[in-house]
Parts: C-alpha cells; sequence; structure tokens
DNA sequence: ACCCCCTTTTGTCATGGACATCCTGGTACA
DNA sequence: TGTACCAGGATGTCCATGACAAAAGGGGGT
C-alpha cells in the first residue's frame, strides 16, 4: 500500500464516495474538510486517508446524521460511532447465519457463500429465505460495512452471489399469470437492484406477474411502461444511499405521471425516513409488507 | 403527453441524460444549447422536448461523433444522422432472430422473449448462444434503440430478460474450480453489467473460476479483491457510453497498482476506439477475443 | 404532549473565468 | 507519396464566490 498512492481529482472523490463536487467544495468552504493538496494546477488532489474518512462521514449520513456534528471528529471517532449507531439488534432470529455468512465473506469463500446461501434458499423456500434470512443479512452486512467489518468488495461479492441464488429461485418458480401485474424498476440515480430482485421472489410465488425493469428506469419511460404493460401497479425500490430529499419529489410526480388507477409502492428501509405523507403512494418499508400490500391490492379490487 | 410535461432542472437532466451540470451550463453559453426557462428562482427548468434532444446528441457522442456538429440540427436530423452512424450489417448471420427479438420487445410481450431466450439458449448451448446470438442482438438493440425504434423501457426489458437467462446458464453450469482464477467487475461509472455475464457464461464451461463482484468496484478494492482471491486474471468490461478518455488512465493506474504477474484484460467494443497502447493490458474488443485470451493465458503461463 | 414559528444548517444553483486535452487540418520534410 | 509535426479550434473540467430554498433543530405557548 504505497502511501504515495494516487492522489485523486474532484470527481474521482465523487465517483468513489457518491458526494458531489459541490458539496466537497463548500465542505472545504465551511468546514475546512477536506483540505486537499493542490496540484500544479491549482486543483484539487485528494489524499486516501481524506477520501476514507469523507466514506465514513456519507455512511453515517446515509443513516440520518448530519454533517456539522461528524466532520470534525476523526476516523477512528467516526468508526466508533458507526457502531453505536447500528440499530440495536432486535431479535435473535438467526445470527448463527449471520456470523456464518460474514464469516464466510471475510474469508473470501465463494464457494461456501454459494452453498450457504443456497442450501437456506432450498430448506425454507423462497418467501422465507428473503423475509427471515435475506432481510436481516442484508442489515447485518450493511452493518458490518458500516463498521468497518467488511470491505467493499467483499459487500460487492455479497451482493452479487445474493442476486445469483434470488434469480435462481425466481426462474425456477413457474410463471403463472394472473393479476395484478407489477412493474419493478428503480429511478434514475438509485443504482441498487437487490429490492427488486427480493420483492420478485417474494410475490412471484402468489402467483403475480412482476415484470422488472431493472434499474434506473427515466420516469418518462417508466410511465410507458405502466402503460404499455397495463401493469396494475409500478413497485419503485430505494436504497440507504439515495438522497431523502429527491424521494419525495420523484414520487409525488410520477404519481402524477401515472394513471390513478395504478397503484404505485415504494419500498426500501429509507422510505421510513419520509416525513410528509404522500397521498397515493403505498409505502413498504419492509420487505414483509410486501406482501401485505399485495394482500390489501387484491381485497380492494375485487 | 402532457406539454405541461413537469419541467426538469438541472440535475434530473444529468441523471436522465448523463451530461453533468457543467456540460449543460457550458453548451448553452457557447452554443445556445439547450436554452431552458427559468423559474421564479432563475433556475433552469428543461423543457420535455430539449430533453430529447439532449438524449439524441449523447448517444450519438457515445458512438465517436462530436457535440458542435450536432447541436445545431433538429431532433428529426440527429434520429436520421443515427441511422446512418449504425454500422453497416456486416453479415447475415440470423437477421431472422433479431427480426423476431425486436419484434417481442416491440409488443412488450415478455413470456414470448423470455421464451426466445431460452430456446436459443438450450438450443446452441452456452458459448455459442453468447458469441453468435447475444453479441448480435445486443448490436441490434443497441442499433435499434440509437434509430429511436426502442423506448428505453423497451431496452431494459431486454436487459434484464437477456440476464436472467445468461444468469440461469452460469449457475446451472458445475463449478469446476481449475486455473486461471479471474475475477470480473466494472471500474466506478461503469454501471452496464452485461458484459460480465456474457464473459462468464462464455469461459465459465472452459473450467475457469471466474469470481463476480459486480459493477463498480473502487480501484482500491479491485486490487485488494485480486490480492485476497489470488486471482490470475482481473477482466474489466466497458460499455459505448463510458467516457473513452478515463479508460486509459484507469486502465494504467490499475495496471501499476496489481501485481505483474496478474493479468489485466479491457474488455467491450469501446476499447477499439483506444488510441494509446497500453503496455500490459489485454484488449477484447470482441466477445469471442476472451476465448483467445484465455487460451493465450494458459499457453503462456505454462 | 403537540404544534407553530424562528434560527441554523445544509445542499444546490448561478456566473464567469481559466486551462489542459483532444481533434483537425495544413505544412515541412524524408 | 507518405509521415511527422505543429497551430489553432473545439471541448470538457475545474475554480471561486455569491445567493437562496428546503430541512432540521430549538423554544415557547396552548
Amino acid at each position: 500500500m504505497e502511501s504515495s498512492g494516487a492522489a485523486l481529482n474532484i470527481s474521482a472523490v465523487e465517483r468513489e464516495t457518491g458526494l458531489s463536487k459541490d458539496v466537497l467544495r463548500i465542505w472545504e468552504r465551511r468546514y475546512g474538510f477536506p483540505h486537499p493538496d493542490r496540484d500544479d494546477n491549482a486543483e484539487r488532489q485528494y489524499a486516501a486517508d481524506e477520501v476514507a474518512k469523507l466514506r465514513a462521514i456519507k455512511r453515517l449520513m446515509d443513516t440520518g446524521l448530519r454533517p456539522g456534528k461528524l466532520i470534525r471528529q476523526s476516523l477512528d471517532e467516526l468508526n466508533a460511532l458507526a457502531e453505536q449507531r447500528v440499530h440495536p439488534r432486535r431479535d435473535a432470529i438467526a445470527p448463527a447465519i449471520e456470523r456464518d455468512v460474514l464469516a464466510l465473506l471475510k474469508a473470501h469463500d465463494v464457494a461456501g457463500l454459494h452453498g450457504t446461501l443456497t442450501n437456506l434458499l432450498l430448506r425454507h423456500g423462497v418467501q422465507r429465505f428473503v423475509v427471515e434470512t435475506v432481510a436481516p443479512l442484508n442489515r447485518a452486512v450493511g452493518e458490518a460495512w458500516m463498521r468497518g467489518e467488511l470491505q467493499v468488495f467483499e459487500e460487492h461479492l455479497y451482493t452479487e452471489q445474493l442476486q445469483a441464488a434470488l434469480r435462481s429461485a425466481i426462474s425456477a418458480f413457474p410463471r403463472q399469470p394472473g393479476p395484478p401485474r407489477i412493474l419493478l424498476t428503480t429511478i434514475p440515480g438509485e443504482q441498487h437492484g437487490i429490492g427488486l430482485l427480493m420483492v420478485d421472489a417474494l410475490i412471484s410465488p402468489e402467483g403475480v406477474q412482476c415484470i422488472s425493469l431493472g434499474t434506473q428506469t427515466p420516469f418518462e419511460d417508466i410511465r410507458r411502461a405502466a402503460l404499455a404493460h397495463k401493469a396494475h401497479v409500478v413497485a419503485l425500490s430505494f436504497s440507504m444511499a439515495f438522497p431523502l430529499r429527491q424521494i419525495g419529489e420523484a414520487l409525488a410526480s410520477l404519481r402524477r405521471a401515472l394513471p390513478p388507477a395504478v397503484a404505485l409502492w415504494a419500498g426500501g428501509e429509507v422510505t421510513r425516513r419520509l416525513r410528509k405523507s404522500l397521498p397515493g403512494v403505498q409505502l413498504i418499508p419492509e420487505i414483509a409488507d410486501a406482501l401485505a400490500a399485495l394482500k390489501s391490492w387484491r381485497a380492494e379490487s375485487r
């Protein structure tokens, strides 16, 4: 690990941390951090440890903290804070499984990870797998990453293996066409698609037709797709990292664009942090709520 | 389609078109286009047709054209230009299949699309499917989209269904551990992962161990992952939309960061547009070249 | 305990200038 | 005739600074 590790310019830091150039500059102006060196052309050159601290700040902000409190702390203090911020373990459903999976990730045991996930999936069935295993596992992996226990690439490996497991479960299920027809996607800027797969895997067995468009469908195309596929429901997924302030606005404008008869679901833990109530939008803060939403849709549409 | 369709602000346009705020502003300053209205707060409000033209310009630029020539043309002229830009059809391998798939996409026939892809996959086997079907199909779909024949959401549906087909093929294959161990991923900013799946599906049958990290792994983590997994090869995939100027720099810095014994492969059609030669980097402009690269790796490592 | 209002915090936008880099076309030279 | 090189235009990214709207926090009153 060369300490002379290539310094990053502002757009590279934007990509690596998810903090916009504007934010990076104004933090420097207001708080004095970060304070990158300048190259011959007076352009900012961020050192690796500054970027690490920026990443730590960003992930704490994603849990709802504000930068003013965080930015003066050292990286160690931030990591300590991250440990406290971790939700108090609400249940002890399967801490053994969580421990196992984390251990496999840290050992870079691809085959073991794949085997464990497949085993759990087959043992409990898709739906229980999603609700009782995947959801807590996601939380555990996210928290371990927050604590700095997991590297980014280890988290990527987890996501990839999980995706493989979920997709094979989904494709193994026989498609039975039947209402409602649900359009799954994320809006531009939201690049995490695991939530879509979880919903798909959870409700496809209920005889629903899920049509997934993957991530980042432009707004106008979501509307067009809903019409083209005659969807009864449009379901969007949001991850923690998605800027909260954009969600409300996006949902409202999409609600306006869609025919009133088409239901609009918004899933992801972040949706719990939404303040305003959004008329005509069904929030799904927990993955299990998707089943409830499906039930109530069926009850209402009778 | 309401002409009063909600106007977009500059960051929404950035997300929807992939053109940075800086670029949007400086085009306005230099070329006079776009020329968005201003709201009460003097902020830019882009109309829907402006955004459409911006998208058309962006996709033509991704093929190598420069904005100065494009920006004065009307949307119709741009679409006409896109049609010419389409590569002359080099072969007539399977135009019937391409026509079929495009027709299914336009008809929004999810089941039919799924069936066709699965059928082709089973009939020809994974490797022929990837090289002879998927690669030309990708080109056909990309060109149809360029010509404005396909909507964005139709292209998303294609990608999603293709991904499902490839993943099921990959997971169906028995994993036989054996060298080389290949790490698959994309660099930050490159969000298209289909290329990774194609490579995985193509070379896994050769008894290779492919470890995919999905898209957008930070540089430092690519290095760490290569070491942790003791990878023999790091393979990156680039799509047309990825800014050409970043590729050379990224590959060079990654080449420096990786041990010399680890091979570095860079795939994707864009890599053909690279000017500089990159020592220590194996380019894979065609998907079939991945097999050749594998062969030569095995020959050299004996 | 809840609600409303005021202050502070925070992110985003705007303007205009500067400059490194890439591309194009032309010219000199082998 | 072909190649190497150079000037100038085209293009994207960066910088500094000012401004302001929206969200969050903090009281005080009902």
